[in-house]
RNA sequence: GCGGGGAUUGCCAAGCUUGGUCAAAGGCGCUGGGUUUAGGUCCCAGUACAUACUGUUUCGCAGGUUCGAAUCCUGCUCCCCGCACCA
């Protein structure tokens, strides 16, 4: 059959959207199933690795699908943000057009990968149909007192320019466009996500995604015990300094309290003393720091006395007050109290100005309270040097500290996070506008529900200065809706992961135009079963996606704890580029052939992420082009386990293409066979029991590599060893491709339709649900067992004919097998049984003994043979190599009646089969094998 | 520094959770045979070393547990990825 997908595969798609075999609705009957991919942003091109995500994805809606589940699988896009504002500026333009310029050329590539997304849920996060209501939740999360405006330090990207939150900041760098990010007071909106900080890491271990993920996101939410203390200030009794530690258990060899150089106290407890210049200049010094310089100036712990002293909250004692540039101000209280004996960074701080060391800790009872240390000793201990407490040991010593403190009221048990308010606020216009009017008698007014959405106006220039809203006169300037005097609208837009962080709920019920989503929908098909997706969305869209539906539930809105159940990160993928082992460093293709253009040495190849810059991209559409969709997906799927990275290779895309064309012939091949039932049948009929068992096993586990080893390249191999074996039923051979070309739509559905079509298929396969082949009997395991055998049989004396041929002068004619002796079997089967029956093997040597055969001169071969090969297969022979011999397994019968088989194969003219005599080589499962 | 994940036979890559179906799947590459007008596709076989009877050395390195370890334990080396003076 000719083979042209670029002709065939586009009918097949068309054919899917007439019948609208993708288009869901809400079934209560039906199980469902939601199945997602992260939406994308829409750039002009498809690239391999949205390709690779959505092959992933549509592998398992497809399966889902023909597994009878209610399946819904939408797209759509995360229009908004950055890159169509910068081109609207660096080209001309608006962004809406070049957007939507964009998604049609994207959509037009997706749908030729025909993936069976029901396009009539399609999304785009600019069209003020759905942001309306990114504006209505944020007026409720107002009310609830979820959001906030806050004047305070926030990060501003230059660049970018606009403030970020702080999960976009990576190493003091904008997570966009990586130039430096600097701090700046501003007037700014805040979602309150710290007040879920609990249940975002409670709910990770109800919810199944990669350990790695979690883990990022337990980092990032930052949660640690321990307490706040207040200490006293021996000059100001109005004053307190409140210091936060995991480590109460150290507060007796506290030697000093260390504050923030911006922390607020430390102006006045300098103020008109000597020490007040060399705390401005510090302090002067770590505001003009960026965070990207204080990773590398920060090596150095400095520091300032500042002329005061504190109280000591339970020993009374005077201790010094110190700022310090390694104190950060915007974590805990942005002040700590200093143990040098028992955190490495005070040791440091009390050795460079010569501060006492008091030990307070001992690792082991044995130590020397009083010797001098070299380093701080970080870890448990029992206490000491802390008056009443000592002899308290680790968790207990924080226990008492704090129960001391709190007895005091000098301080009590807390929990710090390193989760921030998310900071929503951005200066940019391709976003959804913040719905509040600045009235200067009212203050923030939110604009009134039935007034939204507040749309993003035309008349703007954007000329690439300042926040191009403010340049609109239409837009900014209103009346106020509650004093109705002339103000001012909000210019910030919302931050686009605010976009993301629901989309997948608005799927559920996408053309609502009333609510942001009917609940009953919502609830039907909430939480998303299977998500995939990048990991870099590790900790920013996951995070905030998470809150994001929990405060969407705590409103009433939804029941989903959780929006996510199973997340499955896929690998990027790599492609080769030019590596120059002596600088480290990956070039782009343009070099390759040429030496290092730094230090001229020559360049090998390795593996990359396909980049612009490196120029290793491979074209999807090309590929599609050439090969087909379906070859594309099979490459993709079959290369890698969907987690693991990629490496493209030419030569593996033409291996799955040949293994498509393999395939494409396969109905006319199977479809011509003309013999009618023989004794192999019911080994194949078994096969494709055993193989749809364990591709629906491994599919409904996501590993899509070993679904596609089996679907589409095992299942020729069993065809194969039929065929060999002489079986050509037609009967057997439709009902075979039948089953198969459910098993093949997975992966490759236009391949799959054109089966089905030969087949005499009058409806679309992809909307049938599949039964599958059904289970394996006793009697298809037997005839499985019993090919097995066979084949070992056959490798057997395939390999002794090479070794024969070494010693014989003709070639051999005759092949003489000699099954295993009665007594082994028997010895085989008993030592099978004692393990079976959970005997202790070492015991065995009892059971022969009492063996007929192991009496007299025997005794000796007997035992020497359990130990030596015997004992070993006992625990190596598989369940169904055990299951073979106990059932007993007529080794000679099954070789006789493939004798002919055998012969051909082997080509020679005779194979006798009998069992073997007293002695010989022959082995249970292992016949000894003679050519003459 | 903290946390997460790795290191498998020419390459890619399974297996290791539940030690024995592991000389270790599958793909690629390579070799030989068949098919074919030829190339290609396809089919069969081989691909650690040895060997007409089943042996030797292998799964980052070094030990240990066990009748038995790629798989479990301990230590080490190297690689990748997050977070990072977070108190």
């Amino acid at each position: 059959m000719e083979f042209q997908p670029t002709i065939s595969e586009p009918q097949w798609q068309q054919q899917w959207n007439e019948a609208k075999i993708f288009s869901t609705e809400m079934d209560e009957s039906k199980p469902k199933f939601y199945c997602l991919e992260m939406y994308p942003y829409p750039s002009g091109r498809m690239h391999m690795g949205h390709v690779r995500n959505y092959s992933i994805g549509d592998a398992v809606a497809r399966y889902k699908r023909a597994m009878g589940f209610n399946v819904l699988y939408p797209m759509g896009f995360d229009s908004f943000g950055m890159p169509a504002e910068n081109a609207a500026i660096a080209e001309g333009g608006h962004p809406r057009d070049i957007t939507e310029r964009n998604m049609t050329s994207i959509t037009e590539q997706i749908k030729r990968m025909g993936f069976s997304y029901d396009w009539n849920r399609m999304l785009k996060s600019h069209g003020p149909e759905y942001y309306r209501w990114n504006q209505w939740v944020f007026k409720r999360f107002l009310e609830k007192g979820l959001a906030y405006r806050e004047h305070a330090p926030v990060n501003w990207c230059t660049d970018c320019a606009t403030v970020l939150a702080n999960e976009q900041v990576k190493n003091g760098r904008c997570w966009r466009c990586r130039s430096e990010v600097t701090q700046k007071d501003m007037s700014q909106w805040f979602l309150r996500i710290t007040d879920y900080g609990d249940e975002l890491l409670s709910g990770l271990e109800e919810i199944d995604f990669p350990l790695n993920v979690k883990s990022l996101q337990q980092d990032w939410i930052g949660r640690s015990e321990g307490a706040e203390i207040s200490f006293g200030i021996d000059s100001m009794p109005d004053e307190e300094i409140k210091v936060f530690t995991t480590r109460p258990d150290t507060l007796y060899g506290a030697t000093f309290v260390t504050l923030a150089p911006e922390h607020r106290l430390c102006e006045k407890l300098v103020k008109g003393s000597h020490y007040e210049a060399d705390w401005k200049e510090l302090r002067d010094e770590v505001v003009r720091m960026s965070d990207f310089d204080r990773e590398k100036v920060l090596k150095e712990k400095k520091g300032v006395f500042l002329g005061q002293y504190a109280i000591h909250p339970l020993t009374g004692k005077q201790v010094p007050i110190w700022a310090g540039n390694f104190v950060i101000a915007s974590y805990g209280t942005g002040a700590v109290m200093a143990v040098p004996a028992h955190d490495q960074r005070d040791f440091e701080f009390a050795n460079r100005y010569d501060i006492p060391i008091k030990k307070v800790l001992l690792a082991s009872i044995d130590e020397d309270a009083e010797a001098e240390i070299k380093k701080a000793y970080t870890g448990l201990g029992t206490m000491v040097n802390s008056g009443e407490f000592d002899g308290t040991f680790g968790e207990d010593a924080k226990r008492v500290i704090i129960d001391a403190l709190e007895s005091k009221k000098k301080g009590k048990g807390t929990i710090q996070w390193k989760l921030r308010p998310w900071l929503i606020s951005r200066q940019r216009y391709w976003g959804t506008p913040i719905p509040i009017i600045h009235c200067d008698e009212c203050g923030p007014v939110p604009v009134p529900d039935e007034q939204l959405p507040v749309e993003l106006p035309d008349d703007i220039s954007f000329s690439g200065q300042g926040n191009p809203l403010e340049s609109s006169p239409t837009f900014c300037n209103v009346n106020c809706p509650t004093c109705d005097k002339p103000a001012r609208r909000e210019t910030d837009t919302m931050d686009t992961f605010v976009d993301s962080s629901w989309y997948f709920i608005r799927y559920s019920d996408v053309q609502n135009n009333l609510a942001l989503f009917d609940k009953k929908k919502a609830d039907y098909w909430m939480n998303v079963d299977f998500y995939c997706g990048g990991i870099e969305h590790a900790q920013m869209h996951l995070i905030y996606a998470r809150f994001w539906t929990k405060a969407l539930r705590d409103l009433g809105l939804s029941s989903a704890n959780e929006p996510f159940q199973t997340l499955l990160c896929q690998g990027m993928v790599n492609a080769p580029a030019p590596w120059c082992d002596s600088c480290a460093v990956t070039l782009n293709v343009k070099h390759r052939g040429s030496p290092c253009p730094q230090c001229q040495g020559e360049l090998s190849e390795r593996s990359a992420k396909m980049s612009k810059s490196l120029g290793n991209t491979v074209s999807p559409e090309e590929m599609i082009e050439r090969f087909g969709a379906d070859t594309v997906r099979l490459f993709i799927l079959f290369a890698a386990q969907p987690t693991a990275g990629m490496d493209w290779s030419d030569s593996g895309l033409q291996a799955n293409h040949r293994q498509i064309l393999q395939l494409v012939d396969m109905p006319e091949t199977i479809l011509g066979w003309s013999g009618s039932s023989s004794s192999i049948d019911a080994w194949l009929k078994a096969r494709m029991k055993q193989r749809f068992a364990e591709w629906s096993q491994v599919m409904d586990s996501y590993d899509l590599r070993r679904a596609v080893e089996i679907s589409h390249f095992e299942i020729i191999k069993d065809i194969n060893w039929y065929q060999r074996r002489g079986g050509s039923n037609a009967e057997l051979g439709r009902w075979l491709l039948e089953q198969w070309t459910h098993m093949l739509q997975a992966a490759t559905p236009h391949l799959a339709e054109d089966w089905w079509q030969q087949l005499g298929g009058s409806d679309l396969l992809a909307s049938r649900v599949f039964k599958g082949p059904g289970l394996l009997s006793a009697e298809d395991q037997r005839a499985i067992d019993d090919e097995m055998y066979l084949r070992i049989v056959l490798d057997e004396a395939r390999e002794r004919k090479q070794l024969a041929m070494r010693h014989l002068e003709v070639a051999p004619k005759n092949l003489i097998i000699q099954t295993t002796e009665a007594w082994k079997m028997d010895l085989a089967i008993s030592g099978v049984s004692f393990q079976l029956d959970g005997g202790d093997v070492k015991k065995f040597s009892k059971v022969i003994e009492t063996k007929p055969y192991a009496q007299g001169e025997m005794r000796g071969e007997v035992i020497k043979l359990w130990r030596k090969r015997m004992l070993p297969m006992v625990f190596k022979w598989s369940d169904i190599h055990k299951a073979l011999l106990l059932n007993g397994l007529d080794e000679s019968g099954v070789i006789n009646s493939a004798a002919g088989f055998l012969a051909a194969e082997l080509e020679v003219e005779s194979v006798e089969c009998s069992q073997a005599g007293e002695s010989s080589a022959a082995f249970p499962l292992k016949p000894s094998v003679l050519y003459q």
